[in-house]
DNA sequence: TGCTTTGTGTAATAGTTGCTTCATGTCTCG
DNA sequence: CGAGACATGAAGCAACTATTACACAAAGCA
C-alpha cells in the first residue's frame, strides 16, 4: 500500500488487543486529534486518568517507535488537515459523483423537511398513536422508508405488519384487517400496483389510510384520509430514498413522544429480551 | 480589548524595532504558522540560521513572556482555524419534536458526507465494480441502508445476495461463498452478533470485506479490507438510519458511474420486465 | 582613539521530556 | 487456592527543553 495508514485505521488494526485504558486514549485522540500533535505525555496520561507509560505503550501498539513517533504522525494529519479546505473543491473526476450526490441528498432532506410541515406530521402521528386496532404498512419490496417505519413502530406498540414479499402473502396477512386499523402507504412515482390495490382494498374494509407519496396525482392519494407529499430527488441512475426515511424518522420520533410510558417500556422489555438472548457483540 | 492580538498584527506593532534577523523569523512564522505550533527553539533557530535566545527574545519583543507563550498563542489560533468548518455539527439542537429530527436529520447527513471521504468511496466502490464474485451484503434484520445497497447493486449487477433473517437461512446462503466474492458489511453500536460473525466468517474464506460502521472501535473493522466511519445521531429515541442511508446511496451512484454501459443495459432488461409484468399502476 | 549602544552567540542552569525497568495489583484458569 | 498472564503505575535516567547570564563584536558618537 503506496499510503500510510491514518490513526483511526491503525487504531482499528490493533483493536482487540488494545486495553480499557488503552481504549480511553484512542478515543480521546480520535475525538480530538490536537492533544496529540500539541500535548506531551504527561498531558495525554492526565486527560485520561493514567500514566506516562500506558501512553507510550499505546503509540507502540500501534506501531510506531514511540509517543514522538505517533506524535510526528498526528501532527502530520494536522497539517493536511490545514490545507485541504482550499484544493478540495478542485477533486478528481469521481468528486462529481461525490458533490452531486452530497448536494442532492443534503437539498432533498431540506426540502423534505419545508414540504411536510409539522401539522402534517400531527395529523399522520395521532392515528398511529391512538389506534388500538393493527397497522398496517403498505409500500414496494425494497422501501427503506417503510423498514425504518416498521421497524420503529414494531418497538413502539404492538400490532404493527409490515405487509411485503408475494402478494399471495399479503393476502393472507389482510385476512385478519378490520375497521379501527391504520394503513401507512408509502410508494412514489412509477406507483407499484400491489401497493395501490392493498391500500384501496384496506381502506374499503374501513381503515384509516395514511398516505406518503410524491404529489397530488398519486393514486394513492385517493383513498388516502391523511396525505403528505415529499419530491424525490435522483442520485446517480436511482431515486433517492433519503428524504423519504427523514420524513418517517421524524414521524416515529412524533410517535414515540405521544406515547412516552408505554414506548419506554416496550424499549426496555426488547433491550432485556435482546441482552439474554445474546443478540449484540458485547454482552 | 476583548481577544488578544493576532501574530500578524504583534509583528506589525514591533514593526521597526525588530533587528535583521528577527525579521527573518517573523517572516518564517508568518508563512508558516505549523513552525511555531509544533517547532522547539532549537528548530526555529535553525531554519532561520540564528541561535536559540534569538528566537526567545523575539518572542519576548512581540510581547510574549517567552517562547512558550507565543507558542501557545500559535497553537491556539491553529486549534480555531481546525475547528471553524465542523463545529456546526456539535451544535446542540433545541427545541420541539419536529425542529430536533429536522436539525438532526440534516446535521447527520452533511456530518455523513464529510467523514466519508471520495478517496474512501473510491475504495468502497472499486471492488463492487470490478469483481466477477458474489456481492454479500450483511447488515441488521432492518437496516434501510442495507436495503437500499441490496436494491441498488441489485439492478447494476448480478449476484448480489443481502443477508437477512433467521441465522439458519444465512448459513445455508453463505454455502455459496468463495474466494474473490465481496462483502459489505454494515452494522453500527450494539453490534450485533450475527453480523460480526457472519462478516468474520466470510473473511475467512477469502472474500474482499467492506465495512460501513460507526468508529475504529467497531468488531467489523478487525475484518475488514476497507473500512469507513459514520456517526449515528439520535432522532427521538432511536439511531437515524439517514446518514448511513445517505453514504449507501453515494456509494451506489458511484458503482453505477464506474458501470456504465452494464448498468444501463441490465436497468432497460428489468425496466421492460416489470412492465409485461405489470407491476406498475399506470400500463 | 575611547566609550556607549546594540545585536548576537556561547555557556550554564533548572526544569521537562520521553522512555525503560521494575514492582504491584488484578484478573483467569487449572 | 495458587500459578501464571496481564495491565498498570512508581521510580529513575539520559536527553532535551526554554531560559538566563554573560561575553564578544560591530557600529555610532564624542
Amino acid at each position: 500500500m503506496s499510503r500510510s495508514l491514518t490513526l483511526a485505521e491503525r487504531v482499528a488494526e490493533a483493536g482487540e488487543r488494545l486495553t480499557p485504558i488503552e481504549r480511553r486514549v484512542a478515543a480521546l485522540v480520535l475525538e480530538d486529534s490536537t492533544v496529540l500533535a500539541f500535548g506531551t505525555v504527561a498531558e495525554v496520561a492526565e486527560r485520561v486518568d493514567a500514566s506516562g507509560p500506558t501512553i507510550v505503550r499505546f503509540a507502540t501498539k500501534l506501531g510506531f517507535d514511540g509517543y514522538s513517533a505517533l506524535q510526528q504522525e498526528a501532527r502530520c494529519s494536522l497539517s493536511e488537515q490545514l490545507k485541504r479546505p482550499t484544493d478540495r473543491i478542485r477533486r478528481r473526476p469521481t468528486g462529481d459523483v461525490w458533490q452531486q450526490a452530497r448536494s442532492s441528498a443534503i437539498d432533498g432532506v431540506e426540502a423534505a423537511f419545508d414540504q411536510v410541515v409539522p401539522e402534517d406530521i400531527d395529523r399522520l402521528a395521532e392515528p398511529l398513536a391512538a389506534t388500538t386496532g393493527r397497522i398496517w404498512i403498505v409500500a414496494s419490496e425494497n422501501s427503506a422508508a417503510a423498514q425504518v417505519l416498521a421497524g420503529g413502530l414494531r418497538v413502539l406498540r404492538p400490532g404493527v405488519h409490515h405487509l411485503t414479499g408475494s402478494t399471495a402473502a399479503i393476502a393472507a396477512d389482510l385476512a385478519d384487517a378490520e375497521a379501527g386499523d391504520v394503513v401507512v402507504a408509502i410508494d412514489f412515482f412509477r406507483y407499484e400496483r400491489a401497493v395501490v390495490r392493498t391500500t384501496e382494498t384496506l381502506a374499503g374494509l374501513g381503515a384509516t389510510v395514511l398516505v406518503i407519496t410524491d404529489g397530488a396525482f398519486s393514486p394513492l392519494t385517493a383513498a388516502a384520509d391523511v396525505w403528505c407529499a415529499i419530491d424525490v430527488p435522483a442520485i446517480g441512475p436511482f431515486d433517492s430514498a433519503l428524504p423519504a426515511v427523514a420524513v418517517v424518522e421524524a414521524l416515529v420520533a412524533e410517535v414515540a413522544h405521544r406515547l412516552p410510558s408505554q414506548a419506554t417500556e416496550r424499549i426496555d422489555r426488547a433491550e432485556a429480551l435482546w441482552s439474554t438472548e445474546g443478540i449484540f457483540h458485547d454482552d
